[in-house]
DNA sequence: CTGAATCCCGTCCGATACTG
DNA sequence: CAGTATCGGACGGGATTCAG
C-alpha cells in the first residue's frame, strides 16, 4: 500500500532522529545521573574513599544488590574507581576518578536551581491539584 | 525477638533518611527533568510557543500518550503554560512559564559537562567492556 | 485537532538465600 | 566482608481505540 500509518511515519522519523537522542552526550548524562542511586553514592564518596560496608551504612536505605550494581555502572564510566586490598576479610575501597570528582561541580548547579526554584515549583503543583479536586 | 533483621535495622535508618531524600529538592528536581521526554519537550519550547501537533512532530519520536502526560507534568510543575483557543478545530498552545525558562541554563549546564566529558566515559566503558569478554 | 482510556509487555528493583 | 543468583511485584511507556 501507498499510505502510511502514523505509526509507520512516526518511526521513520524516529529512525534518524532517535539514533541521534540515544547518542546525545546530554541524554546519556541525564541517564546516568538521574538513577536513583548515584546521587546518593557519589555524593557519599565527595569526602573521600570508603569501603563497601561503610556505603552501605551512610546510604543506608539502599539494597546490597542496587549498592553493587551502581558501583559497577559508575566504575564501568569511569567516575569511580575500585580497590580490592587481598587481606583477610578482604577489604574494598572505592573512590571518585578525577572525572567523576569533576560531576560534582554539575551536581551542585543543580542543587542550587533546585534549592532556590523547587518551592515554586511545589506551590504550582498544590495550585494545579486543588483545582483537580 | 529483641534481635533485628538486617532488613529491619535498614528500614529504621530508612525512615529517616529516605524521608529526607524524598524531599531534598535536588531529588526532585532530577525526578523531574531525568524523566525521558522531559528535555526533549522543553528543548522543543525553547524557541517559543507551540501547538500539540507540532510539538508531536518536532519530537518525532514521542506517543501520544507520552506527550500528554508530559505536558500534564509540566503544567503542573508550573514548567510549561497550557492555552486553549475555542476555535475549530480547537487550537492549543503551550509555553515555558518563566520557571520553566529558569530551567534552561541550567539544562544548559548538564550540556556543557556532558558534550566535554562523555567521550571519556564512553572509553572508560569501552576499556571497562573489553576486560570483561 | 487534542486528548482520554485500555491493554499489555518489558524493565527495574527489593527481598531472600547462597558463596568465597 | 563483599559480593552473586534468583524470584516476583510494581511501574513505565508503547500501540490501539474511543471521544469532544
Amino acid at each position: 500500500m501507498a499510505t502510511r500509518t502514523a505509526a509507520q511515519r512516526r518511526a521513520e522519523a524516529a529512525a534518524a532522529y532517535d539514533a541521534y537522542i540515544a547518542e546525545c552526550p546530554t541524554r546519556q548524562l541525564l541517564d546516568r545521573i538521574s538513577d536513583k542511586w548515584v546521587s546518593l553514592v557519589v555524593n557519599a564518596l565527595a569526602g573521600g574513599p570508603l569501603r563497601y560496608g561503610e556505603l552501605a551504612r551512610v546510604v543506608a536505605s539502599i539494597s546490597q544488590k542496587m549498592l553493587t550494581q551502581t558501583l559497577r555502572n559508575l566504575e564501568r564510566d569511569g567516575l569511580v574507581s575500585r580497590t580490592v586490598t587481598p587481606s583477610v576479610p578482604v577489604r574494598v575501597d572505592y573512590e571518585l576518578t578525577p572525572l567523576g570528582v569533576g560531576l560534582l561541580p554539575v551536581m551542585q548547579a543543580l542543587k542550587t536551581w533546585a534549592e532556590a526554584n523547587m518551592d515554586d515549583v511545589l506551590a504550582a503543583r498544590a495550585t494545579y491539584d486543588s483545582g483537580i479536586n
